[in-house]
DNA sequence: CATCATATGTAGTAAATTTACAACTTATCA
DNA sequence: TGATAAGTTGTAAATTTACTACATATGATG
């Protein structure tokens, strides 16, 4: 896609000359896209008709289209990559690298979901006589997170932070409930424990963690996000950024599948809380 | 900078015939990018000299120029723009939307943080001999996120969900905590009863919030972010996720202040976990 | 209604890109 | 090794594209 990096992996494919406009190309792109074909032959020590060659080898048009692709890979610049934070970093620094970083996971989480398993998991959750939404450490406070989502849609919806507390809660579950697991490594011990329960009971274990982990085998449905893992001692944790919006999409669906009446329900419940706000106006 | 925002802006500079120009490019920019002059002109029912002349008043050499910034603005694909779930979306639809929205939100976010702000926070964090973190509704998650966060500081650090026990911890709070309260409109009453209990015990105050909030008067220092506030009735919350990321810029501003010897007590208690977890090798 | 200013278009010119073809390399096989 | 073919590269002409200068039209102002 990125013609940059189209032009460094077909190397080989290049003649000789078409690899010398290669090469001033990338040594200097910003320039070239400025330059007319005749300046960038001349550049290049090669004629122009050999510049016109190299574009097409490019599966461009000619000149004019390769620039236009150059200028568009140019354009995404530094396009949110994963820095580091670094021990000298000033607050400016991390504070843009924590930023980039997230995003730049959560561009990497975005083409990784399955939209089908997304739908299916809607199913799942739209038709639950009982929602349970299970955590621990970093992911307790994404359970958190679903419990108040899901809260307002009138729902039975539980959630735990006490692992005794929801292995008791996971006992007395049954087939019409659906218990969602949320752990980014897929490895705690006490969660893969309360997945066997539940399914144990019958109940419907859904999995908010990675592909292939201990959790992941014990679940009948998994929502894996590939996010760049935090093997950082830092402390961003994008892997549960992706989880919140996981979570985001699952209740958007849920209402949207839900339909207008269940809808109205919900405006209620965000009215209600009115009572317990400074208006907006007279605020003291 | 971009320049398809720059021709929706400037639109009253231009001349009859050159909005004309403006209408058909914004129409469908990519048809453009792949258009002579003489094409273009002609589909906007122009001469060639309007066509350039526009150009120009965009400060672009020319129309070759033109279509490269044009390009550029393009390649960021569609900027991640704030495009709201509608009533039919499909899964695949509402899933982009989210995610794109989430983005869109953050990357206005990161422009509006005050790195001298953050920088202040810090220091205050980092003399604090008590940390709380209070938050209500769906801001209690993000506090409870705090207090993951921070607890490996091996800093004393509380939370509370219970508007009581807030209370409470406040009143018994003194002149060295600092108390941090996450609201988004920052117009919870019982919150901004806390931030007074917190003052009045000499307590620090810091809030993440809006600016200008009823909380943020009674803070002493607010953490603001603006972000596109989340007029849909449907999920997305992305003013919480970007509150979720300036926690992750003070805790990690937090570490890099508290300097190398406190990362390696920060290692060990990651360390700990492992006892809990199953090994990645033999997972059963 | 005359005059000026601005806006738009026409036609010609200059520039840039592409094509066609010829010259030159390099590789292949007898 | 030398002939031939395949592939490169460059030259020059053709074509497309963009720009300039000027003329005409439109509209505002006194």
């Amino acid at each position: 896609m990125n013609i940059l990096e189209k032009i460094t992996q077909h190397n080989s494919l290049f003649s000789k000359s078409e690899r010398k406009v290669a090469e001033i190309i990338l040594a200097n792109p910003q320039t070239a896209i400025h330059s007319s074909i005749a300046t960038l032959a001349k550049m290049s020590g090669v004629s122009e008709p050999t510049v016109n060659r190299f574009c097409r080898r490019l599966d461009t048009k000619g000149y004019p289209d390769f620039k236009l692709h150059l200028a568009q890979s140019l354009a995404n610049g530094t396009p949110y990559v994963n820095r580091h934070v670094e021990e000298n970093d000033g607050p400016d620094e991390y504070t843009k690298k924590i930023f980039e970083s997230t995003m730049a996971s959560l561009e990497v989480a975005r083409q990784s979901v399955d939209i089908n398993t997304i739908n299916r998991a809607v199913d799942l959750l739209t038709q639950a006589q009982k929602i349970s939404f299970f955590g621990l450490g970093a992911s307790a406070s994404v359970a958190h997170d679903a419990l108040n989502k899901f809260f307002r849609f009138n729902v039975p919806v539980v959630y735990f932070e006490d692992i005794l507390m929801q292995r008791m809660s996971c006992m007395n579950c049954g087939e019409e409930d659906v218990v969602v697991l949320i752990s980014h490594t897929g490895r705690t011990k006490s969660l893969v424990e309360i997945a066997q329960i539940a399914r144990g009971n019958d109940a419907t274990v859904m999995g908010i963690t990675s592909k292939g982990s201990p959790l992941a085998k014990e679940c009948n449905i998994v929502l894996s996000l590939e996010v760049p893992e935090d093997t950082d001692m830092y402390m961003p944790m994008a892997s549960r950024i992706a989880q919140l919006i996981l979570i985001d999409i699952l209740a958007t669906g849920f209402t949207l599948r839900r339909g207008n009446k269940f809808r109205e329900n919900l405006k209620r419940v965000k009215d209600t809380l009115r009572g317990s706000r400074f208006d907006k106006r007279d605020a003291p």
